[in-house]
DNA sequence: CTAGGAATGGACCTTGAAGTCCAATAATGA
DNA sequence: TCATTATTGGACTTCAAGGTCCATTCCTAG
């Protein structure tokens, strides 16, 4: 019983559906987003979503989530990886606001499948939760790098400011998406790093 | 064509469903409630659902959104239209994260529908803006409080402010959620009013 | 006490969307 | 070339969930 053998049309045709799956969930949601509306977008025929996702809907939307995930860590490179600067941190943040911008809705794509279907399928709430804890690690390193070279107060929790962060961006998405507007991102997330250039240990 | 008069009974049973609604919309989200659920939860039948909600579930689900609404600013009472002194802003801030508590689960009855129904019903989301909105306004009049009681530098954007701790907040129930854990909130919540102590005007 | 309207019960209809199945075609490797 | 397997097409089935309808019961005002 080996794994089939998958060819070079295939895994385009698999990634075809991924990506407008993906494309139909930020803009509808995943209730919004059928297998008819997928196959119409892409082409394909509904045996073919079946073939390349047994597992039907519930396993195709788990492959945008992880393919998402990937994408958004991808936007924030190479500058996520650094972080040991102020120019870094600057350049990482103007990165992540061009990704969203492309994306054309003021929403993550991460962010939102985790309000929409934590609770009802376990399997997509832990690729959810790898994905940000994965992006949270990124943040609280750069935090350490910059304590490193003496930027940041030492006694700082650096856990503890990548989460204050972290959420000022999911949050500040939350906000942008009535406004139609960048700004609410951009208030949050400026006013959270502020907070990383203040040097700042937590009173409380 | 009067509008039907409405008895005591019904007017109870109307919010009895309601608030089931609520509940269940928390715990699984809109797609993982029926009005099939929320009619076995209600002991109630399907013409009454229709009787008193004609829209259907998007009234219902409107109808829910608009009494959210109403809870999650009446548990910031009296604090919220207050915040003209620290006391004032700490009392709100143990409020708000007490009452989040009592849903049982870290997800913000507002903020959860604003990202996964505001797409697709327009109405709805006119709902959701307004109370956020009318939450934001709270902020930012007690930030202009505290500007005019000398507490914070004059020169600061209140309506900014007000955004960066209202998607603090937001942000931090998103990330609570996996952790089922308060302290992303709570970390994220107390960073942004550390800014407020620190009287920044923003830099950028 | 009684008529009319509110409230309720529940069977029934309709639709949309997930999922199944089998046949046909294209590619690949021996 | 040819057998095998991946890929594709699309009709068909199933079922859950929203919504309709009408009969029945309950309440209230006059």
């Amino acid at each position: 019983m080996g794994e089939p053998r998958i060819t070079e049309r295939g895994r385009a045709t698999r990634q075809r559906i991924i990506e407008a799956t993906g494309q139909q969930i930020l803009a509808g949601g995943i209730g919004g987003t059928t297998l008819d509306t997928v196959r119409a977008a892409t082409l394909t025929s509904k045996s073919q979503l079946f073939h390349y996702f047994p597992g039907g809907k519930a396993e195709l939307v788990r492959e945008v989530a992880v393919w998402e995930g990937g994408e958004l860590l991808a936007a924030q490179m190479p500058f996520i990886e650094d972080l040991g600067s102020w120019e870094s941190w600057h350049s990482w943040r103007d990165a992540l606001i061009h990704y969203y911008l492309g994306l054309g809705r003021w929403a993550c794509p991460i962010g939102s499948l985790a309000t929409q279907a934590a609770m009802t399928d376990p399997e997509l709430d832990a690729v959810i939760t790898a994905s940000m804890a994965t992006w949270l690690d990124a943040l609280a390193a750069g935090v350490v790098k910059m304590q490193a070279n003496g930027h940041v107060d030492p006694s700082a929790d650096p856990r503890r400011i990548a989460v204050a962060i972290l959420a000022s961006i999911q949050g500040g998405l939350v906000l942008s998406q009535p406004q139609k507007s960048s700004w609410p991102l951009e208030a949050a997330l400026d006013t959270a790093l502020d907070v990383l250039h203040q040097s700042t240990a937590p009173p409380r």
